[in-house]
Formats: structure tokens, sequence, C-alpha cells
DNA sequence: CGGGAGGTTGACAATCGTCAATCAGAGTGG
DNA sequence: CCACTCTGATTGACGATTGTCAACCTCCCG
């Protein structure tokens, strides 16, 4: 069962957490043929409207995904860390409908589509468990949505800060007392729809109320109360279908 | 080739689109077990938190998704028509995160979830179709955060109503004239973002501008320039992931 | 020690929201 | 055929969240 050996052993873990795969199904999973490639802070892995030929899962790092708008504005739609399949959800679509780009220095796996593809039709329960995937993908997107259309800047940071802590916990790179949050406030305001100068304010709002405290050099986040936070980012876990795991309302309810 | 009897007809031919579908597969799809509902306007099919049993095929009508917020707002998330596959994207997930309502009269199909995902791995080509239409709904997501967080009201609206256009046509329900609009403002309002005396003001700017004109009481939407509202909403189909068909840039070129 | 990226602030502008009144059209019952 | 009612559309006055501009600060690094 702990066979950590390949770099696509974080996948392999993603997608086991999405439904049960036996044994043949994870070493299929790390039996994928990869490319690794190092990717440096703010490369791209795909350009909007490039043809896609290759899935990328992520390593090590993060990397966000966005667009540009006409007036020249971008906006964040998606933000990755290890273990996400970036564009292995994509290995149907042919074109990119957004750009893809490292956070931070990185080690990504490339794959080819056409083995995606394959093995997710000849083992059901790990397409089942791509599939998935790529659900609570969108499901998120739609939460996204939610969040920059209907939420004030102040509950949008925090609902933002709390899907990140989740988030990475269950990745295992962070704990509940805080994490490294790898945006600059720049990056931050095309994420929630804001200005970067509002992004600012408002996460010091959030530090004037206590519920969070920065460390500006090493940009680490930490929750000084983590029920606070959730009410005050009108934050709900389910979007996320993390099933099995301990939720953030047990955790906000043990806090309590 | 020309089936038409099933009232599942409309799905098979969406999932076509995404594809090469051999008769086989489209009969497979036909010979799916569904039950037939009539759903009055504003009817629910899905409550938010709700377990999914039945995924869910518009056969007439439209159809909304939508989240509210700690605030008591609404946000649309996203607007079917006949042929989607509502929750059938979701016969993964187990709990809904979001609901389900119908914007009109409607005649819907629910088929047993176990049953989608069977068919799905029975047929790679069929669930290679209805992932491509799970991603593809997923683009359209990405896409509103982009329309919600980094455009101005007449862009945001000029943009959902080029969506709906092109959408619509390739649904075989509108022409490049126009179409009719099953929203009320207040919905039009949830769905950008904004209020609906804003959404009130930027639609008569756009009918200033002699974009578009409304007819008040059938709801219809006459567009008037094609190229100028796609340079309005700054639109770009290509997160409609249309593919083979007429691209709305085509028709632009056509009409300039 | 200079340069640069990113963070912080203040003054001011503006898009968009709020509130509330009024209007228009469809359906209903007498 | 008309009053009545209800939903949705339209407008105006006013308020406020958020954006814009621009300066300054802080820390890191060569």
């Amino acid at each position: 069962m702990l066979l950590k050996s390949s770099p696509l052993q974080p996948m392999a873990d993603r997608l086991s957490a999405h439904g049960d795969l036996n044994d043949d199904d994870r070493q299929a999973i790390l039996d994928l043929p990869y490319r690794m490639k190092h990717l440096e802070r703010l490369a791209h892995v795909v350009h909007e409207r490039e043809t896609i030929v290759q899935c990328c899962v992520i390593v090590t790092g993060f990397a966000i995904r966005y667009k540009i708008v006409g007036a020249g504005a971008r906006q964040i739609v998606a933000m990755h860390t290890a273990g996400d399949m970036v564009d292995l959800q994509n290995a149907f679509l042919t074109v990119a409908d957004h750009s893809v780009q490292m956070l931070t220095d990185s080690e990504v796996a490339f794959i080819p589509r056409e083995d995606v593809k394959k093995l997710a039709f000849d083992r059901p329960a790990v397409g089942s468990a791509m599939w998935l995937e790529t659900l609570v993908d969108a499901s998120i997107a739609r939460e996204w949505i939610a969040n920059v259309g209907r939420r004030d800047a102040r509950t949008r940071l925090a609902h933002l800060l709390c899907e990140f802590s989740v988030k990475f916990q269950a990745a295992g790179i962070a704990t509940e007392d805080g994490f490294a949050l790898p945006m600059t406030q720049d990056q931050l305001a095309d994420t929630v729809g804001l200005t970067p100068v509002h992004v600012n304010r408002s996460l010091r709002g959030l530090e004037a109320e206590n519920l969070i405290t920065r460390n500006r050099s090493t940009r680490m986040v930490s929750i000084l109360d983590w029920a606070k936070l959730v009410s005050a980012g009108d934050f709900d876990d389910t979007y996320l279908h993390l099933r099995g795991r301990e939720s953030a309302f047990a955790r906000s309810g043990r806090a309590a």
C-alpha cells in the first residue's frame, strides 16, 4: 500500500480519495508513461487557444488557470496544488480555453493524453475517479462564480482563505493553524475580482479583527480563529466534496 | 439516422455533436430507462445538499442552477436548455452542491444514475461524449467567473446575450436574428452578479445603441448588429467548444 | 548601496447598489 | 367590456463599496 516512489504517487493518492481503487488500479496509474519537467515560477504550461496534446500533473508546487478579458484584465479561474491534474481533465478538449501558469518553481509530470483516455476507459474505477476529479473542479468553479458575483470584498477573501486552508490540508501541505499562501496580492486580486489595493485593505481588515495574521516575508497565513473566519467567509465546504475526510464544519465544531 | 421518436433524442443529438457515435451508441442512449415528468415553471429538480439518485435530461424547456449565499443573495451559476443533461454530469457526485430549478414549464426525463454510469463505461464513445459535455459546462463556468469578476455591467450582459444566442442556435431554438430569453431581469441580475435595476439600465443602454431590441411581452431579444454585440460583450466562443459547427466568429465575419 | 518587486496608504472618482415610486401588460371575475 | 390584481419593467434620487492614481515604504538580493 505504501509504494511511495513514483512522482505520480500524489496523483494516485488523489484519485484514490475519490473512490475505492484496488492495487491494480493504483499500479496502473503509476505505470502511466510520463515525462518530468522542472518549471520555474511564472512559466506557462498552456496558453489560451493552444492545442492540448499532453496532460499535466503537479508533483510539487502551485499553478493557476487564468483568462484575459478584452480590457486586458486577468481573471484567475482556478488554483492548483500538488496532486492536481491540471490538464488531465482536458484530455478530452482539444483547444485550451484558458492559460495555465506556475505560481512557484515546480515539478510537473506530462502524460500523453491518449494514455490517459485509455486508462480511464480500461479501468472504470480510475475513470470514475478522474471524472469525479473534474466534477469537483467544476463545483469549485461554480462556487467561485457565487463568490465573485454575490459576496463583498471581505467575505470573498475570507472565503478564499478558508477554501485554501481546507484544500491545502487535504493535500497535506498545511496544518489547521495556517499555510503558505503562494500568491501576491495582485494575484489574489485577480482571483477574487478586486483590485490589489482593495485586497490589501480587506486583508488588513481581517487581521485587525484578529481572524488571521500574516508574515509578509514568508507569505505565511496563520489562522487565529477558524470558526470566525468560516463565518466571515460564509464558508461551507460541501462544494469541495471531500467525502470521508474530516470536514471543515467538524473542525469548526471542535474549535467551538 | 432519423429515429426521431424518443424523448431522449435531444440528448443523443447533443452527445453525437461531441464525437462520432455509431448507430449502436446512439441506440444505447435511446434505450436508457427513463421516467418522463412534466415540471412547472419554478419547480425544483434538486435542492442544494440533497442526495442525488437520478440524472435529469431536459427534453423541453429551460432550467437554471443556482446557489444561495449567506447574505441571502442568489447566484445563478448555469443555464440549461433542451438536450442538456442537467444532473447527468453529477452522476458521480452524491450530494448536490447547488439547486436546479425550471425557468419554464418543461418536460424532463429522469434516468437512474447507475444506468448512466454503466452506459458511460460500457461504451467509451458515449462516455467520452458525456465527459466532454461536463467539461464544456466547466469551461462555461470559468468564463462566467471572468465575466462576473472582470467585466463591467454592459459588457457582462452583452457577453451573456452572445452566449445565449450561440447556445440557443446550436440547440436549434433560435435564429441569428434573435431568441426568446426565458429570464426576468431579476434572474438576469442573479446571473451576472448585478442588481435588477442595473440590469435594466444596461439593457436599455444596449437598446439605445441599437445593438438589440426587446419585446417586453414575448420576452424576445432581437439582435440588430451581431458584430457590434460581440465586440461590446468581449465575446469569443472558443470556450463553448462547438467544434465542427459554424462558429460565432464565422457568423460575425459573414455579417461584416 | 542601488534596484526591484511587492505591500501600504491617502485622496478622490465612479460604477453600481438601495430605496421607493410609477408604469405596463396579462389574466380574471363580474 | 371594465375594474382589479399581480408580476415584472422602468426611473429618479441618493448612498457606498470598490476603483484609480500616485506616493511611499519594506524587504530581499546582487
